[in-house]
DNA sequence: TTAGGTTCTGCAAGCGCTTTCATAAGTGAC
DNA sequence: GTCACTTATGAAAGCGCTTGCAGAACCTAA
């Protein structure tokens, strides 16, 4: 086969072609019904057919027709994935294995987003659903509770952070407590006292249990909560700086910041700088998310991981096992600690 | 017609998707055929019965099924977009765009990713065509010039970041180099002599664009070129550190390094600080993108912008003018110039 | 050879919507 | 009041594929 051929054969082969099952049935001697049962290994039938049907298929480049198939089958074959913000780094390596894992389980991926707004989302979510999705995959939601569960009986759908109990709803990743947990208590455990928090939006039940992680360590180290060292962020880098700028306007002493997500921590790195505080060496700095990113800010960032990938695949499989009619095992993936350069010991 | 009838004797408002088009003509009384017409404007009917279908529909909450009315107009509506990556924040921004402009003309984007390479991103187009979409975007494809105008005969295709004239493709945002000039152009006004050139991959067109750009800003202002000056990268930031690294190893002088994009320029300022040198104040670091991040690294990165937003749209606007069969002109969105703080002038 | 089972395989009826085509109704004009 | 013509509407035939049903073909055992 010369190059040129084999690339019509890969690329239009499947392409505008007006080829149809029929036409496939008609060239090899067999009835449309046959094909399909062939296309579909729904019934036993002969070989010499299988051979003949399957010469007709390669001869005629014939690719079964989604939309047709869909509505015989009843099924879409499609599954929503709400998006916060596509453009996001975060949700970007989610996306991909969500992408990945769907396409081999031979459903379409739909992504929409619902920019952090809860009116957007609810559009997003009522186009997938007039779309015919057969579930939906909710990045970080932040609809209403009551609005969810009245959802899950249109369609299944799973959740990231956050925990809402219902009939076909599944959750995942839900509890960030841990990861803010592992954060501070390695601060804690390098000598630090006194610990800043620049939050999360409070309408975020993962900004929330940041927050309550953060809470948690200090009084693990009977170290007296402070409400002066926490000032609310939006997880992004210019909320980041704001916040450095109003504890330090307050003239807040602190060590150490916890930031709430690296997008926030980028901010306070360039806030610090911007008033000559040096990090690590006058004040450590730690994120959560782990951007692929944060391994090349300077100093590069000490962030909670999160296994992005893993999670995507989790998610994509659940929404594939709710669809299915299977139930779900929870099982959240664990955060672990990208220990780098932003954070120092005080002790010594 | 059983299910018609089972679903009309029950008579709920049931949830959502089981309404059809059918129910909805029982309903207010007429045939299914003038509630077709009335959805789609397709024909004059009589006010009063337009008044009793739209009753009707309101009562039921009937969406029609885009699956049956694919199947039954012989369209899919939807178009694919194949990405380099989901997780990029560059192509984030842009694919946010395309989504919108592409929802607003009632056409389902399917997003699906390449990953720079050769072979995914066939798949991937094999993919987007089996599913039968009506044209494609392909950002930045890497694909041979040939196979793109052959897909072109199945669909018509946009391409960013590369020129391929052929009927039915639509080539935007062409050509780096005016941006890659205008980087080299601003460090030469500001003294640089030796400009240091992080080079994107050779296999990609706007990377090849970009360090012609920087040539020919060099040869303008009677710089000669030196290729010791010029490192290859891959976009991104470990690509932009080994860069400097080769760079510093090799004793080579500079002044300025022109990133081939800001991931690159994340590395390398990475790396000049490790080596203990200061940007901007012994090197002046520019990138290429002006990825949102970049306003906030330290220090904020100058960097080429471009209008991702508008290219987004434009690629969607495009891609439907080419599948309702109109010619799209031509136009590239000029690229600006965000001048911030890893650059600085060595007149005095 | 024949009854009683198994397999195969084709027919035809959908899936929910669009779109001819033809009929019914409405409009003037004479 | 009739004719020619426009306009509104329904019946029915698909779009390309799946699937229940039943007949055809093929076995095996007696």
């Amino acid at each position: 086969m010369r190059r040129a051929d084999l690339e019509r054969s890969v690329n239009t082969a499947s392409s505008g072609g007006a080829v149809t099952l029929q036409m496939v049935a008609a060239e090899a001697g067999v009835s449309p019904s046959t094909v399909s049962r062939i296309l579909n290994g729904t019934a036993r039938v002969k070989e010499s057919k299988v051979r003949a049907v399957e010469a007709a298929i390669s001869k005629l480049r014939f690719t079964p027709d989604p939309v047709a198939r869909s509505l015989a089958r009843g099924r879409s074959m499609s599954v929503g994935v709400v998006t916060q913000s596509l453009g996001s780094p975060f949700y970007g390596e989610v996306l991909s294995a969500i992408e990945e894992r769907l396409i081999r389980a031979n459903y379409a991926a739909l992504f929409i987003s619902g920019h952090y707004r809860e009116a957007d989302e609810r559009r997003s979510v009522d186009h997938l659903l007039a779309r015919r999705v057969e579930g939906i995959i909710l990045l970080n939601s932040c609809l209403p509770e009551q609005e969810l569960v009245n959802l899950a009986r249109g369609a299944p759908l799973i959740l990231t952070g956050r925990a809402v109990t219902a009939a076909r709803i599944h959750c995942l990743d839900v509890d960030s407590t841990a990861g803010a947990r592992l954060a501070t208590d390695y601060l804690i455990d390098q000598g630090h006292r006194r610990i800043a928090h620049l939050a999360g939006p409070a309408d975020h039940a993962d900004a929330l249990q940041r927050l309550a992680g953060y809470r948690k360590a200090l009084s693990a180290a009977r170290i007296p909560f402070a409400k002066e060292l926490v000032v609310d962020g939006d997880y992004t880098a210019a909320g980041g700086m704001r916040g450095i700028d109003a504890l330090l306007d307050s003239r807040q002493e602190f060590t150490a910041v916890f930031a709430a997500n690296d997008e926030t921590a980028y901010g306070a790195m360039l806030a610090l700088h911007r008033r000559g505080l040096s990090v690590p060496k006058q004040v450590s700095v730690i994120g959560y998310d782990d951007l692929p990113a944060s391994r090349f800010t300077i100093p590069p960032l000490t962030s909670v991981h999160r296994a992005t990938a893993e999670l995507g695949e989790r998610a994509a499989e659940a929404i594939i096992e709710l669809i299915e009619g299977r139930t779900v095992t929870r099982s959240d993936t664990p955060s672990t600690l990208a220990v780098r350069e932003s954070t120092r010991s005080l002790r010594r």
